[in-house]
RNA sequence: CGCGGGGUGGAGCAGCCAGGUAGCUCGUUGGGCUCAUAACCCAAAGGUCGCAGGUUCAAAUCCUGUCCCCGCAACCA
């Protein structure tokens, strides 16, 4: 049998832990428990990413050294895993480790000593253009780079100064020659990407044509990073040095590479969507030129939204905590609805309320009251001893309307079925789907079978006992497929029950009916899973999280609502009157207008206005412009100002250009 | 014609790739039950599967067109 080596992206070792990596570690950490317990050996990779300017800047600003910033990243990305225990990884991969690097360096020598599938050489030396900050002494990556203040060249975000184009020495891998064998081996092996909506994605971005990539950075301008083999002058650029982990991590460029041949042969690749890309554009070509298989599955995730749909973000102050969803909720209720609220793959939204809902609803309704009411019912009818199932009462179920033995058997082997096939998919709320109709079957059978009237009648004691054992078995099955997803609740019920050993350590694919060995007794004891109390669990924000970040934003807009005069009288505000008025080709929603503001030549002013009103409808009008606004270029032209027009925030209403009921000079100033 | 995702009972979603009784959770209404965590069970109300064509014996599902919403990218100053 293939082993099953699952990863998770490393995490940029430039952000702290949130909700998104927690997701992703979960998933992994349920799929790597489960595949344990199916007796599949089970290599689970997780880690952190430690390279870059990015990370090298932010521990200068820190005012530690690299290594120390790394490590204290890390450390948080380590302890909160722990925390939220998914944590039965195998290994913390770390690229700043001596392992990975001297790996990473290998598999670069393997992809340089290559040719392409067009025969020429895997890499070359050519030029990298960059935008270049000098103050800053670093190439400025895309979300460095401001682009808006118009001019040709973007500025620094930090130094709001204009870049330079320069051009530095750099290795280039040449995707381009993988472009047509990339195709060909997604059409031959389309399952190998997943969900299909992101695999079309993919395919029309690499019809759209590939660019050599940059692998290599000068190190005078980048030093933190690994060092180019043969070339100290260069550093690995991010897609060797990151994404090779997955081959480090299992022994890949080590003295001894059975493990790596072993495991490699059984690799899945857990991503979120965003970066669905690398791990198919660049990773499998990089893999081919290396002489390396390609993984099994590459499966791309959604990602949480918040609970009216929107992204998550800081600024909109609607990001989930991980301290404050740890505060209020137990580990299992958090990776029970992770897991079950949304289909794997696609996006979903996150609130508390429905987090409380779900897992009342199939946590402590479902599961842990089948729980309780069955160890009771045991416990008081026969004493805590879980009756023998060797009964011959199976015409009697038939005559009291109840499924006969063998139909409640197909049921449960069905459902198993189910699930394992489903887990396997990583269709995690679809096989949740499945245990979750083995519990609403066995509360069924129960309130049919009434045991509470059986227990009254001594001649219907067989009839009880079959019942019982039921409940008992159906709830022992439930347990061990659980199991991963569940650690703790799961082990608490079986011990309840009085089976011997751990769910952990039952296989889902042996379960058999009344396999089950007991030693002990039913007892009573602590409830599995509690009902959460709504009120209880949001505090006094229910309200926050109906509207999310609303009040979050609203409470931050109240507190620096203020400025000071001065402030206000930095704003130029100036009556101008429209000249001239015109659509821009091509442009939906700009106009472009000449408004005269008393200063002889009137400026060039674009508004997006042209859904509203219609340019003949401006000229002449009197508006108020904002005259010191800094000049912006759009659509090639350059806007001096901007109009001021009130409008509600999201609304549908045209914006109402600001006017005077009073005759008004031009170039006069508001305060 | 910038790229992508999505429109399914009051809310949130599954089903769509491999057409064939429209499913799940929550909510609402009524009933039952008492072993159980105000639980569980039953019943009911509630859906033109965005809209319009087409293919088919048969379309939520396939095809074409169209409208709307959400990301990204922008022409939001």
């Amino acid at each position: 049998m293939k082993p099953f080596y699952l990863t998770t992206p490393i995490y940029y070792a430039n952000s702290r832990p949130h909700l998104g990596h927690l997701y992703t570690t979960t998933v992994a950490d349920v799929l790597a428990r489960h595949m344990r317990q199916r007796g599949v050996e089970t290599f689970f990779l997780t880690g952190t990413d430690e390279h870059g300017i990015n990370i090298f800047r932010a521990a200068e600003a820190a005012g530690v050294t690299p290594q120390t910033h790394v490590d204290l990243i890390a450390r948080e990305f380590v302890d909160a895993f722990n925390d939220f225990e998914v944590n039965s990884y195998d290994l913390f991969m770390r690229t700043t480790s001596e392992k990975h690097q001297r790996g990473a360096q290998e598999f670069w020598k393997r992809i340089a000593a290559g040719i392409t599938p067009k025969g020429n050489p895997n890499v070359y030396k050519g030029k990298y253009e960059g935008w270049f900050c000098a103050p800053c002494a670093a190439f400025k990556t895309e979300d460095e780079r401001d682009t808006r203040g118009g001019g040709s060249k973007p500025r620094c975000i930090e130094h709001e100064r204009e870049l330079e184009e320069v051009e530095e020495e750099s290795y280039f891998f040449r995707l381009s020659d993988y472009q047509e064998w990339l195709i060909s081996e997604i059409e031959a092996n389309p399952n190998r990407l997943q969900p299909i909506a992101r695999r079309n994605e993919v395919t029309s971005f690499i019809k759209g044509g590939l660019q050599d990539l940059s692998i290599s950075r000068e190190r005078r301008s980048v030093s933190w990073g690994i060092p180019v083999p043969g070339d100290s002058d260069h550093v690995m650029y991010v897609w060797i040095d990151a994404l090779s982990n997955y081959l480090t991590g299992i022994g890949f460029g080590s003295e001894d590479e059975n493990d790596f041949n072993r495991l490699w042969s059984g690799v899945i690749h857990l991503v979120g969507k965003d970066i669905l890309r690398f791990h198919t554009v660049y990773w499998w070509p990089l893999l081919k030129a290396a002489g390396i298989a390609l993984p099994n599955l590459v499966f791309a995730h959604g990602m949480w939204l918040d609970a009216k749909g929107r992204k998550m973000s800081k600024t909109l102050g609607n990001a989930v905590e991980l301290s404050e969803l740890k505060s209020r909720f137990s580990n299992e209720e958090i990776r029970y609805f992770l897991l079950r609220e949304i289909t794997f793959g696609e996006d979903g939204n996150f609130s508390f309320d429905a987090l409380v809902d779900r897992c009342n609803a199939e946590l402590a309704n479902g599961l842990g009251n089948l729980a309780a009411r069955t160890v009771s019912m045991i416990s008081k009818y026969r004493e805590g001893i879980v009756p023998n199932h060797k009964t011959s009462e199976d015409v009697r179920f038939v005559d009291e309307g109840l499924m006969s033995h063998k139909e409640f058997i197909t049921v449960l082997e069905a459902e198993k079925q189910n699930f394992n096939e489903l887990i396997t998919d990583l269709n995690l709320s679809g096989a949740l789907e499945a245990v979750s109709r083995m519990v609403r079957m066995a509360d069924l059978m129960i309130s049919e079978a009434k045991p509470w009237n059986l227990a009254k009648d001594p001649q219907k004691a067989e009839l009880l006992d079959g019942v019982l054992f039921r409940a008992f078995e159906a709830l022992r099955w439930i347990c061990v497929l659980l199991n991963p997803i569940l650690p703790h609740g799961t082990e608490h019920i079986w011990k309840q029950l009085g089976l011997d050993g751990a769910a952990s350590g039952v296989s889902p694919d042996s379960l058999k009916y009344a396999g089950g060995t007991i030693s002990g007794r039913c007892e009573v004891g602590d409830v599995a899973y509690p009902r959460i109390e709504k009120e209880k669990a949001m505090g006094d924000d229910v309200t926050k999280t109906a509207n999310q970040g609303d009040l979050a934003e609203k409470a931050e807009q109240e507190e620096q609502n203020f400025i000071t005069i001065d402030d206000f009288l930095k704003v130029d505000l100036r009556v101008g009157e429209v000249r001239i008025a015109e659509r821009i080709p091509d442009a939906d929603k700009l106009l472009r207008l000449e408004i005269d503001i008393g200063e002889g030549k009137p400026r060039q002013v674009l508004a997006g206005l042209a859904e509203y009103y219609s340019p003949e409808s401006l000229v002449g009008r009197r508006v108020v412009v904002v005259a010191n606004l800094k000049p912006r270029k759009m659509r090639g032209l350059e806007s001096q100002g901007m109009i001021c027009a009130a409008s509600l925030e999201g609304g549908t209403e045209s914006p109402a250009l600001a006017s005077f009921l009073e005759s008004v000079e031009i170039g006069a100033r508001l305060k």
